[in-house]
DNA sequence: GCGCAACATGAAAGCGCTTTCAAAATGACC
DNA sequence: GGTCATTTTGAAAGCGCTTTCATGTTGCGC
């Protein structure tokens, strides 16, 4: 037992907190005194013009003389002006943001994709207004109906469990990018990646390593996703030849303590195989615990095999061989296919490739 | 070599590519044809009463006969009227909205920040938005200069390298909650937690296994938080008249590349240690990694212990011991003291420890 | 039934900007 | 120097809401 401190210990879950420090805090709070907030019109008023030739001169709308010119930008710097993109946004019918609907502002794999929308975004003026919607159907379509209330440009939702109907329904207001379903209704435009073939090229790649009895470890039940990624898995083994054993589908829920129980229940069963294709990475990972508490090697003993390429996957012990969705990419493309949803433009080519990122968690079995 | 497939083989840094689908995309762009969006005007219109009374209603701010209110939520449901944000907030000079400048919206450390800012302004009408200024001086300004120019309420800005005056000068505009640094201004509130401490505990608790040969895994130069973790394992070891060896203070880079790197030059020059203090979860990682590649075990040939506690740590083989910093704890508490910072109401009681938490990846020298 | 307070309601003036429309200024040309 | 096309500029009307102020109602006590 450890115990050098004269603090107070606690007993945690399955680790050992020691209190340290409080926060220090600083602050003065002093009494409202807004700096006040300068106007189009002061400026206006500060260059000897009107509101309308300031205007003009901010969006570069009409040509104005160069001695205005001058005193207005002039004013603009004596008086620090900067304009209210609030009013803008009113007085032009658009508020140059774009709502965007993610699941878990910390998930690392969503995260990836507001990166992104955040990089697509960048310099076009447009500023992302990023929700979650926590994979709960209700909460999502109130964090749609938020951005809309927000007059949104635009609205991007990454997968989730709001239904279709309600993203038609909200196309008929602002336009919409969803990723994770395909869908056909005006002004709203679906991007999917092929989440079967990415499956099944996970398992057909253990497979021919020479795995028969190879474990899937599934996503969350009623996801499209976990859905697509388990028929990827029955194809490949289908197409091989080899029966499916139901005992080897077990529930992975997408995360990293399901990887954990999935696969300490299979080894308490005594359930036999060689190989788990896990339907995410974090559940992966969970399952790498698992097996390292038993004192199983990967691949040595049982080859480990995932779905996303997180980031942190490429640091992992070993390193995971996985299935690569290309986050960041994807949404990059929906925020820029969005754009040129907003402004009727021609939509830009696309081509979001997965790939079998191969690296040290899977090889031949014993 | 590995190729049963008939697809395009790509050779990536340490992996093997294989390229598999692209995307499926499905939209109907039809012509715009925006349904109009109906106003409060068209409301009172609709129920026979004046604007002011449908937004009296709408905001509850004066009583308001049966009769009138029932048929104006009448026209409300009719009309599927929804309250334009942007002109409530034009109106009432106040957006509803709270920046948030972050660093990099995927990293796994800030992004449980995130969610406790989300967290403790959900139900307060306030919606965050959040931007990142990737630890760059000039695009931090600039962020949080289009955050004022959005007319946010209140600014939070985690960490990051905007200079101090650049808040206090923001603060004059606008509230200001930063977090990670102790500063004193007006209408500006800065919270702290103790790193120095943080990693003194952890220092300490290698020493006390009985290690003296430590590496420390230094975070990035100039920057605070790196600056008190790496003053903390040094008065560790002075305490415990543990000359400080400057072969074993390293950069770490606060990311896993940095970590493994490092580990492999020292490894390259035949350092000798029992034990590493890595500046955060991230360079830990990385050296973990490292350790592994050489067939070093974690932690009976070498122990290993964190900052951080980011949410993975927990699923490292070996689990990580490290220092816990309550990111989720501090968004949410940052948030909060915003709030009452906007409505100038007293600040609420502030305690926010760091905890050193023990896990499997350290232990006594061989 | 009268006077006054209390209340419910509507008119209208913003909030800070854009944009249409028309007037004023400029310049080209004969 | 006068005419007309072209530009530059300003006045004013919104954008969709809030809020002040004044008016019209109601209710109460006497």
């Amino acid at each position: 037992m450890y115990g050098p401190f004269d603090a107070t210990y606690a007993r945690l879950s399955q680790a050992l907190a020691v209190k340290l420090d409080g926060a220090f805090v600083s602050c003065r709070n002093a009494a409202m005194n807004d700096r006040p907030t300068t106007t189009l019109d002061q400026v206006a008023r500060a260059a000897g013009v009107s509101p309308s030739t300031v205007s003009r001169i901010l969006n570069g709308t009409a040509r104005v003389s160069e001695a205005k010119r001058r005193s207005v930008e002039e004013a603009i710097a004596a008086l620090d002006y900067r304009p209210n993109v609030l009013a803008q946004g009113l007085a032009r019918g658009r508020s140059l943001t774009i709502g965007v609907l993610t699941q878990d502002i910390a998930s690392p794999f969503y995260s990836e994709s507001l990166k992104g929308i955040e990089e697509a975004l960048a310099g076009t003026g447009y500023a992302p207004l990023f929700v979650s919607g926590h994979w709960d159907a209700e909460e999502e379509a109130r964090k749609v109906a938020l951005l809309v209330d927000r007059r949104v440009d635009g609205v991007i939702v990454l997968t989730g469990m709001i239904p279709d109907d309600a993203l038609i329904a909200t196309a008929e207001r602002v336009p919409v990018a969803v990723t994770g379903r395909t869908l056909n209704a005006p002004r709203l435009i679906a991007i999917d990646l092929d989440h079967e073939a990415g499956a099944y090229a996970a398992t057909r790649y253990l497979i021919d390593l020479g795995h028969t009895r190879i474990v899937h470890l599934a996503g969350v039940q009623g996801h499209a996703d976990a859905r697509a990624r388990l028929a990827g898995y029955r194809r490949a083994l289908a197409e091989a030849g080899i029966a499916e054993d139901p005992a080897l589908i077990v529930d992975g829920q997408f995360n990293e303590n399901g990887g954990l129980d999935a696969v300490n229940a299979l080894l308490d069963h005594r359930v036999s195989f060689t190989a788990i294709f896990a339907a995410n990475d974090q559940s992966a990972v969970g399952a790498r615990l698992a097996l390292y508490r038993r004192g199983l090697r990967v691949p040595d003993d049982v080859s480990l095999v995932g779905f996303d390429d997180l980031p942190g996957s490429l640091y992992t012990t070993p390193p995971l061989t996985t299935v690569r969705q290309p986050a960041y990419e994807l949404g990059r493309l929906t925020a820029r296919v969005l754009l040129h949803l907003i402004d009727n433009r021609p939509l830009p080519a696309l081509d979001l490739p997965m790939s079998l990122i191969v690296r040290d968690s899977a090889g031949e079995p014993a």
